[in-house]
DNA sequence: TCCCTCCTTGTTTTT
DNA sequence: CAAGGAGGGA
């Protein structure tokens, strides 16, 4: 196994760098606020903030004020005049804390804080990327691929190689080298004896095949935009050194949740002034699948010798009841730092532990309490529900509209990930950039223009043959008698209005284009055709998004910003109950806390347990600790006896969480009539569901999967066709596979006038004919 | 080419 | 149980 590490950038011993001289603070309104900030905070938070030069290290429970400590950090070292605000770097995790701490920052100097580079590790590294393109064979203008395209140009690796689908789904690929990409690994740098390994060496093939679509593509992956910055960091000594005298603070949120891939970059970016002041708590370190390594904090103190580490232990959120179970509940966790969070708080109600039949109990008897809470005064926006996986919000949903309670889901089916805003957007993705195949596959038949898999073959193989686009593939066809007279009208009149829309970039609104080639399209129309029930929906979301593009520049602005802000910030002001799952409700905090679910298999996820063993039983603990830890007053913690699972009732053992909070901190009540309506005894929970304790395992996970036998198929390239096409004379007889014989009459440039003995006179491209 | 039906198959978590 | 894909028929 590679150690990524090996990537190291060679240690530039940059001399330490002066303190900046004291020049005028460029936010004399600021510096009052910001001392004042500063006067409100506990010491150690204060020791955070003022600790600014060198390397920093806070370790910040659940509930200490990190978001605080890092906004006033900020605030304080531009107050202070020591950098200016491009000169700053603050690097978040997700859209949502990016956000808040933009509006914290804004609020304390009072002023705006647009163009700060302040942003996710994604958004930053796209905006370094757009600036160096060209260095990692990219042009400016690149497209940012989601989800969606990245398994359908996988598909079409594997389908292109002849795999078989089904044993190697292109889900499965796409995780593996979303994995490499994690750890910065590069095709050519993911070593033999792990290619070999991966599905027999057919996943390493497909990424290197991948990387070179992409490239053809000018397009990059979410993964990409880490692994070209830091390939950018790394190889081009004058743009790191650039970035490494422009950035003199870095600021880091999260920072257990980072990859290997972002750590390296961290490092690159850090290592002459070493002014890098990380946050993060490993007990709340959640998206290991996802790549992220808690080793990243214990390496932070090696690579950064000498580094400050500050300890926030304090806790202001969560009533010393909560506080308790929470931190019993992850005492079971080996692999920590140790933290012993305290609060200032009275006492406050017990965790509530409750035990019900099944789902439907279960959903009926959250809203109950919420009705009641409800009444007592407690407002909707302080409550939440909490679950493991997203398909669990479906029974709440329901039951909340039975009640008639007002809730959001909160991430859910997110805005942009919707069909009709996806296909919206690779129409306006294909009039600003024609190249775009990926756009252009997506929508060339919807609404349906009669362009199916045929005529698209046939796009695709004059494309792979002449090197074009497929748009510009689709330009030649149609002064062709190639395609069938419907297709080629039809796409004709695509290209038309693609070309219409085109020149309209320049003219109309943004607002304006959008909704003319919404309409333009056919594509509201066959949205008003569809009689189905969603329909109507599409359609306001539709008009939601022509109306969010208003509010920029233009439609690439609007573009960029969709592929990377895919959360949609839903106002937040109304009165309204959220439900979400725990990873979502990561650096919020609620009143009252609803906990469902928590039975083995459930939760902890038993697939998480199949595949990741011990470590992953940990971070389900601290996922667990998350949810608790997002509570101010009140946690309801419920487990079902009995859940339908896939169609199945099954009965369910309460999740060994239950077991392991503290006693002291909770009070247990079962359904009237469960139980023989007393409570068990948690000790009874704790060895049903204890270590030795294994469930069935549900049907899916009966047996590993078999990889396919390797079928070593035709390397993966555009061509799908062989030879290039010999040159023909006037006169000559040819054959075409539709056509049957000809004559050719006449030769202009790639195209050729044929009599053809039985089809009449056709202009046909001269990759279609071959010689007679 | 499109639509319908049958069948399989699967549910973490997100930038 | 659902959704999504494959395959067959119009």
């Amino acid at each position: 196994m590679t150690d990524p590490f090996d990537l190291a950038v060679s240690p530039a011993p940059a001399p330490p760098q002066p303190p900046s001289p004291p020049s005028a603070p460029a936010f004399a309104g600021g510096v009052a606020p910001v001392a004042d900030g500063i006067a409100q905070l506990n010491e150690m938070q204060r020791r955070a903030v003022e600790t600014v030069d060198g390397p920093v290290l806070v370790l910040a429970g659940a509930g200490t004020g990190k978001t605080r400590v890092l906004t006033t950090r900020l605030a304080h070292i531009l107050a202070s005049g020591r950098a200016r605000p491009w000169q700053m770097l603050a690097v978040t995790f997700t859209n949502k804390a990016a956000r808040e701490m933009r509006e914290r920052v804004a609020g304390l100097l009072g002023c705006s804080v647009d163009g700060w580079w302040v942003g996710t590790f994604h958004a930053i590294a796209a905006r370094m990327l757009r600036t160096h393109a060209e260095r990692v064979a990219l042009k400016a203008n690149f497209t940012i691929l989601d989800t969606d395209d990245q398994l359908r140009l996988l598909k079409q690796i594997l389908e292109a190689r002849g795999v078989d689908l089904k044993r190697n789904p292109p889900r499965l690929l796409s995780s593996l080298i979303q994995r490499w990409k994690d750890r910065g690994l590069k095709p050519e740098k993911v070593t033999e004896a792990e290619g070999a390994d991966a599905l027999d060496g057919l996943a390493l093939g497909v990424y290197a095949d991948y990387q070179e679509r992409l490239q053809v593509l000018n397009a990059a992956d979410f993964g990409d935009l880490l692994l070209h910055t830091l390939t950018l960091l790394l190889a081009e000594a004058d743009v790191l050194e650039r970035y490494q005298r422009q950035f003199r603070y870095i600021l880091v949120d999260e920072y257990q949740d980072t990859n290997v891939a972002q750590y390296l970059w961290l490092r690159a970016l850090a290592s002459g002034h070493r002014n890098i002041c990380c946050v993060g708590d490993d007990d709340q370190s959640i998206y290991s699948w996802r790549g992220a390594e808690v080793g990243n904090i214990l390496r932070f103190e090696r690579d950064f010798p000498g580094a400050a580490v500050i300890r926030l232990e304090c806790n202001y959120r969560s009533t010393p009841h909560i506080l308790a179970a929470a931190s019993g509940l992850i005492s079971h966790n080996r692999g920590r730092l140790g933290k012993t969070l305290w609060t200032p708080e009275g006492e406050g109600e017990k965790v509530a532990v409750r035990g019900v039949w099944d789902g439907e109990d279960e959903a009926r008897m959250v809203c109950e309490e919420i009705e009641a809470q409800h009444g007592k005064g407690q407002a909707l926006s302080g409550v939440a529900v909490l679950v493991r996986a997203g398909f669990q919000t479906r029974e709440f949903e329901e039951r909340l509209i039975v009640t008639g309670i007002p809730y959001r889901i909160v991430g859910g089916a997110r805005f942009y990930e919707r069909q009709e805003i996806r296909d919206a957007i690779a129409y306006l993705r294909l009039v600003v950039q024609e190249d775009d195949d990926l756009a252009f596959e997506r929508i060339v038949n919807v609404p349906k223009r009669g362009l199916g898999t045929a005529s698209l073959r046939t796009i695709h193989v004059l494309a792979g043959q002449a090197g074009l686009s497929l748009a510009a593939a689709s330009a030649r066809l149609v002064l062709t008698d190639e395609l069938k007279p419907q297709a080629r009208r039809s796409l004709a009149r695509l290209l038309d209005d693609l070309e219409r829309w085109r020149r309209g970039l320049a003219t109309a609104s943004p607002p304006d284009l959008a909704r003319a080639v919404l309409d333009e399209s056919g594509y509201t129309e066959m949205l008003r055709a569809d009689r189905s029930p969603e329909a109507g929906g599409r359609l306001e979301n539709l008009k939601e998004l022509v109306s969010t593009i208003a509010e920029f520049d233009g439609i690439g602005g609007f573009l960029e910003h969709v592929s990377l802000v895919m959360d949609n910030d839903e106002a937040a002001g109304d009165d309204k109950v959220s439900v979400m799952t725990l990873h979502a409700a990561k650096g919020l905090e609620f009143d009252t806390v609803f906990l469902p679910g928590w039975e083995e298999g459930i939760f902890p996820n038993q697939r998480a347990l199949d595949e990741g063993g011990a470590a992953a039983l940990e971070e389900e603990r601290r996922l667990a600790y998350v949810g608790l830890t997002r509570a101010r007053k009140r946690a309801i913690i419920s487990h079902a006896l009995n859940r339908m699972v896939f169609g199945y009732w099954q009965n369910a053992v309460p999740s060994r969480f239950v077991g392991e909070l503290p006693d002291g901190a909770t009070d247990y009540v079962a359904a009237p009539g469960l139980f023989g309506g007393r409570a068990p005894s948690l000790d009874a929970i704790g060895r049903m569901a204890g270590p030795d304790a294994s469930p069935a395992s549900a049907p899916w996970h009966d047996a590993p999967r078999r990889s396919a036998p390797l079928l070593d198929g035709v390397p993966y390239k555009v061509q799908t066709r062989a030879e290039p096409a010999t040159s023909f004379a006037t006169g000559q007889r040819i054959f075409h596979q539709k056509f049957g014989y000809g004559q050719i009459l006449e030769v202009s440039g790639d195209k050729l006038q044929i009599a053809f003995d039985k089809a009449g006179t056709k202009t046909i491209i001269h990759s279609f004919v071959e010689p007679a």
